[in-house]
DNA sequence: CTTTCCTACCGAAACGTTTCGGAAAAATTA
DNA sequence: TAATTTTTCCGAAACGTTTCGGTAGGAAAG
């Protein structure tokens, strides 16, 4: 392998001002500099990056740590982060390093290992609990990192996410001013930041629609189609009154949400009205459904993209204002709602 | 963070003693050792790996580099394989990076851009063709990799792989000593190893059961449910013999062939008699097929640790014999396998 | 003509580790 | 006692890069 040395024996010039040719500082003549570069194209020459990590203190490679868990090689969601990150970060030259956890094992000291040997120079961090101690703790450590959510009340790290809060707002009022007074909303599980800021929003707008209380449903679980089917089902037949209008956390869950409808032999949007966010996965098209689904649509895929800018930018030391990012939405207006039945 | 020479200041000991210690070269008083360790865990030293790389030339990192497609993020088996190996290298104190390349990108540049700066010491190839480029570069740049399967006739470089051939052979005359005298393969795409090496078992058996040439159908597809569906109908809609039994390449397509005789009115195994080759990925089980179904299996998950070993072996410059490695399989006969119908 | 200031270069140190060759002290053998 | 081996240690070099401090030589300024 070429090195520096080699190329300055070659042009009898020192390893310092090949170095610094190379690299673009300001001292060196531009007749040399030519030279250098020509030489370093010839003898094909490629930095060590080993080499140039050991003075620069950096590693520029970043991690992903995950828990390993049954499932997680057909995880659709998992796939969509991997890849769209290992991408971003494979583009900018970077090294996307995927740590999976034994189960169960504890993250802490993990991330401690990863980053004690010098290895990673920073971590994304995706589907954050309330006040999630990774994030505490990489904060303490004055490590960079990014994470896709916004764990705590007045976040002072890097973070990209989307507006959940105002989306579920919108979706809810587009349903009251339909003329929709009983509304469910199928969220995920607690303890996800995501889930109470939809719920936030969801009751802001119940409330500034006059909607009581008790003419709201709430439930929470996982953001899958049994989600969907076994909550429409609990709604639908229980006792007490039912709703008219269900807003779904995802598009997985309005998959149920519709299934269920089915099998109850009520029709969208005729006797329900059905919204859902929509991350725009590829195995599941909003617009594919039958009637079409009305949406917030927000593309995951466009948010790797931010997440690595934030982390990149993170560790380059930037103020923390510019590693905040908001990603921008959109309403889309389909087929799935109707005033309510009279 | 806790140096060699900080260890050695504190002790009174030289560097290279302490190096020693801690690496457990015999040169080194037992009860030095002790307080070498001692005082490692108490100040909690943990060894530079971007130093020990520079030193060593090795960079402990391995990478898959995995072209980008539409789909990417929504493929089981890809997930599987990356889930898998993350794992298998993060145990073993390895990098794994997962590079995504550009869309049609070409491959070796990217293979150079990434060893040329010492990057990474080897890599996984999955999903080889016969004859793969990819595979000639690395063995003709003398980089470490091992390969997912045997992509050429006599392979001179580190594989995992099963054995499709007698695999193949097994199901078929599994099925000819059932009295079945057409048969269909259902296999993939044409310019995979696995494929010839199936379509060889299969044609073996069918000589040796004594079934002619004109009464073996096989269709090669993606190994998905698509594929099993359409070939089926296709098999049964034309003119000319059918088959009675059909023998699958994974359980996808065995799914789609499940659908496709059931639309067709067709029953299993009165009517037709289903075999599948079984990967036993984690969203499809054989044994949950209606009636269930009779598979050689070989979970792909198994695979994982052997690829790893493979990979570590060659990097430590192992010899070739023990980077050879072929995979157990288990035949299972359940019940989709009937004598054909009078 | 001296002084100051660029320009273009270089030697040496540093990053943290491993390893090579040696060497003092202790133990064994002759 | 002298010669040899073993045990236990150490200094220095090496890996390939960046960077700090310095220094010739020439141009500009006084």
């Amino acid at each position: 392998m070429t090195t520096l040395k080699d190329i300055s024996r070659r042009l009898g010039l020192s390893v310092t001002q090949v170095s610094r040719a190379l690299n673009g500082h300001d001292d060196v003549n531009a007749e040399t500099r030519e030279r250098v570069a020509a030489a370093a194209r010839a003898m094909n020459y490629h930095p060590n990056m080993t080499a140039r990590k050991l003075v620069s203190g950096r590693s520029g490679m970043v991690g992903l740590v995950i828990p390993k868990y049954k499932g997680l090689g057909s995880d659709a969601m998992f796939m969509e982060v991997v890849a769209g990150l290992s991408a971003q970060f494979s583009s900018r030259e970077m090294q996307f390093v995927l740590h999976i956890m034994e189960e169960s094992e504890p993250a802490i000291p993990v991330y401690q290992r990863l980053v004690g040997r010098g290895a990673l120079d920073g971590f994304v961090l995706i589907d954050p609990h309330n006040d999630d101690p990774r994030v505490t703790f990489l904060q303490s450590a004055g490590l960079p990192f990014v994470v896709h959510g916004r764990p705590s009340a007045k976040p002072d790290f890097p973070f990209f996410d989307i507006e959940n809060e105002k989306l579920l707002f919108e979706l809810t009022t587009y349903l009251a001013s339909a003329g929709h007074r009983r509304i469910a909303l199928l969220n995920g599980l607690v303890g996800r930041p995501y889930v109470s800021h939809r719920t936030r929003g969801f009751a802001n707008a119940c409330e500034a629609a006059g909607i009581p209380p008790q003419d709201r449903f709430e439930r929470h679980g996982d953001m899958d189609a049994a989600h969907g089917l076994v909550s429409t089902v609990g709604l639908f037949n229980g006792p007490g009154p039912r709703p008219t209008a269900i807003i779904c956390g995802n598009v997985r869950i309005a998959h149920g949400v519709y299934q269920a409808l089915a099998s109850l032999r009520l029709s969208i949007p005729q006797d329900v009205s059905v919204v859902a966010h929509d991350d725009h996965l590829p195995d599941l098209r909003a617009s594919a459904f039958f009637p079409s689904l009305t949406v917030t649509k927000a593309p995951l895929r466009e948010s790797w993209k931010p997440m690595a800018d934030c982390l990149a930018g993170a560790i380059d030391g930037l103020p923390l204002a510019e590693l905040q990012q908001i990603g921008a939405y959109e309403f889309i207006a389909r087929n799935s709602v109707a005033p309510p039945a009279g």
